[in-house]
RNA sequence: CGGGGCGUGGCUCAGUUUGGUAGAGUACCUGGCUUGGGACCAGGGGGUCGCAGGUUCGAAUCCUGCCGCUCCGACCA
């Protein structure tokens, strides 16, 4: 591709729109532009990018007995009906009406649709395994779009469905695509971490998360550098912390006027904050509940959230404080709760000794709270969120916490779609039984986002060789020396000749501008033709990533490049 | 949806407080000059000032409503 041609219109300037540093980059790049909230085109480049990614997890995906296919995007509403899942998506699902009054969808994933595809066809054990995956569009109306491609109401995903005649061979297909993934984000240069997770809206259980480690991940993970452990902070399993155990003493109010944080009620009774029992109300679609965890602990709202089985899960205001717990907002506590609420106490909670908690009363703390002894809390549950130096489930040691893009999930979902949408099969006995099914999604364009995330500098991409847009860009100093250009074109024709994608600068700028854009760009090696490729018959080679400069001959270069970029 | 910020040529922004002919830089076009890290000179095209009402002799500027973008929270590939 030549420079002159290529629809990549650059920008001086970052748009004022962009946060985070991949959306900066792609704008700036010429990569994409948005249409609309969470909404982009992709541009030649960006393209050609995806398109390299969309190559290794069809390698992949191929490689584990993946047979590609493509759905429809549009989904009609009778399939979502069958499953249950056309009300309990809610807003989040793109909806639309034919000109019959029929009620369509965009596909925000597509069990459905798989799963009743597959059902119609499929009959005999004989015919299982299936492993089946596509590349396309899905549609999502994000509550808050944001970060550009990182989460955009339409996005490029990967999903492939496995079927298999029971859970051994469900174990089987996961831990294939396990290792699918780990190649594919592998292939792509990115540094990742594959973590346990929380099953979430599309069910089932047992799934895992694939993270590319970056400051601006919206997911908290942590992880052991003793074991192989890694969870998401909302799945992180944790065990009680015993306390010391002290004599129970008679529990006494104590007047607190106007303390009502944590951090206040340690400073005014100077004690710890692990002294003290952190009481949050919150209400859900089953009632209001009372959650319990250590002073300087916090509620994982998803570990609650399981706990109750509920569908929503909001702090209460206020009035609902005042109204349906009977309490006083700021003096909440468990001991003596009047109103008819549902206590989740954290195990850690259970095992402290004369803590201090809200009397449910303006500007009062009841001191030697026991739990057991003052209250009995309705559920005990592993409720809080995991920090930073808490101890490791498998082996103890203590864990670091990092931010991940999540890129990638795999899931187990066992039977849930195949019972709900009857896809079954007659096992070798003519036993009819529901197929066991999971599945595995890639974000492509999301991993392009997180590719940038985490490779760039002050002057822009820096992409691995494996995806970038193209991999060499050639320069000619001079936009005028015939002689320069020339010998340009001959190396441009000569590396895209040997399988080595390259553009040629054949801009009239000044080489400034042309190093500028290139670097902007990323492409992984910039070949400068100047006076010294004339004179010398010397090209000179700089890694993207390093700055690095090697000077290669004429006569040999195109071995030499190759190997530079094999090493890369 | 709740809470902040912002909508002025493609991009970055000034002008709004105190109403009076719509600006700069950059990008783009033409010519000249220049060519090893976003040069310079001259000329030029491009803006219903987010939209709709209202106030006024006169609105980018004041008032009302709406729309959009963006950041912080709940959702997720």
């Amino acid at each position: 591709m030549r420079m002159t041609q290529l629809y990549a219109p650059t920008l001086r300037e970052t748009p004022a729109e962009a946060e985070v540093i991949s959306h900066q980059l792609l704008l700036r790049a010429g990569m994409i532009r948005k249409a609309a909230g969470g909404i982009y085109s992709y541009l030649p480049l960006a393209w050609r990018v995806l398109r390299k990614i969309e190559t290794i997890v069809r390698e992949e995906m191929d490689n584990k007995g993946g047979q590609e296919l493509l759905m429809p995007i549009m989904q009609p509403a009778e399939l979502w009906l069958e499953t249950g899942r056309w009300n309990v998506y809610g807003d989040e699902m793109f909806r639309l009406k034919d000109r019959h009054n029929r009620d369509f969808c965009l596909g925000p994933t597509h069990e459905e649709m798989i799963t009743t595809l597959v059902r119609s066809d499929v009959r005999s054990y004989r015919q299982l395994p299936l492993r089946l995956y596509q590349i396309q569009n899905k549609y999502r109306d994000e509550i808050r779009p944001r970060f550009g491609l990182m989460r955009g109401r339409e996005f490029i995903m990967k999903d492939l469905y496995s079927f298999d005649r029971d859970e051994i061979g469900l174990e089987e297909s996961y831990r294939s695509m396990y290792d699918a993934y780990t190649r594919v984000f592998s292939r792509c240069g990115l540094k990742f971490r594959a973590v346990e997770a929380d099953a979430g809206a599309i069910g089932g259980s047992g799934t895992h998360e694939f993270m590319v480690i970056a400051d601006s991940g919206e997911a908290g993970i942590v992880y052991c550098n003793d074991c192989d452990y890694a969870a998401n902070v909302e799945k992180a399993e944790l065990k009680p912390i015993y306390a010391a155990e002290e004599e129970l003493l008679p529990k006494a109010v104590k007047d607190t006027p106007g303390i009502k944080t944590i951090s206040e009620i340690a400073k005014f009774l100077n004690i710890e904050t692990v002294k003290t029992i952190k009481a949050l109300a919150y209400k859900t679609d089953k009632g209001v509940v009372l959650a319990l965890v250590r002073g300087d602990h916090e509620v994982n709202e998803i570990k609650l959230q399981n706990q109750l089985n509920c569908l929503t899960l909001e702090l209460a205001d206020e009035q609902t404080v005042t109204e349906e717990f009977e309490s006083t907002p700021g003096f909440i506590g468990p001991v003596d709760l009047k109103g008819k609420v549902t206590v989740v106490a954290d195990l850690t909670v259970m095992n402290m000794f004369n803590a201090v908690c809200g009397a449910n009363k303006p500007d009062q703390h009841i001191l030697n709270v026991n739990p057991k002894r003052d209250f009995e809390p309705t559920i005990i549950a592993d409720i809080r969120l995991i920090q930073e130096n808490d101890p490791c489930p498998q082996c103890g040691s203590q864990l670091k916490t990092a931010r991940g893009i999540e890129v990638g999930q795999v899931f187990k979902l066992y039977t849930k779609y195949s019972k709900a949408l009857k896809a079954t099969f007659l096992d070798e006995n003519g036993k009819e039984k529901p197929m066991v099914m999971g599945c595995y999604g890639i974000g492509v364009s999301r991993t392009m986002a997180a590719a940038i995330e985490q490779n760039y500098d002050d002057n822009g991409i820096v992409w691995p060789v494996s995806i970038a847009p193209y991999s060499v860009a050639v320069i000619p100093v001079s936009a005028k020396d015939s002689e320069q250009l020339s010998l340009a074109e001959k190396i441009y024709a000569e590396l895209n000749n040997n399988g080595v994608d390259t553009v040629l600068d054949d801009r009239n700028e000044r080489p400034g501008v042309k190093f500028k854009d290139a670097d902007l760009i990323g492409y992984p090696i910039k070949i400068t033709v100047g006076p010294k490729t004339v004179s010398e018959k010397l090209i000179e080679v700089k890694i993207r990533r390093t700055g690095e400069v090697h000077y290669f001959s004429l006569q040999s270069y195109i071995e030499d490049v190759k190997a530079l970029l094999s090493k890369l």
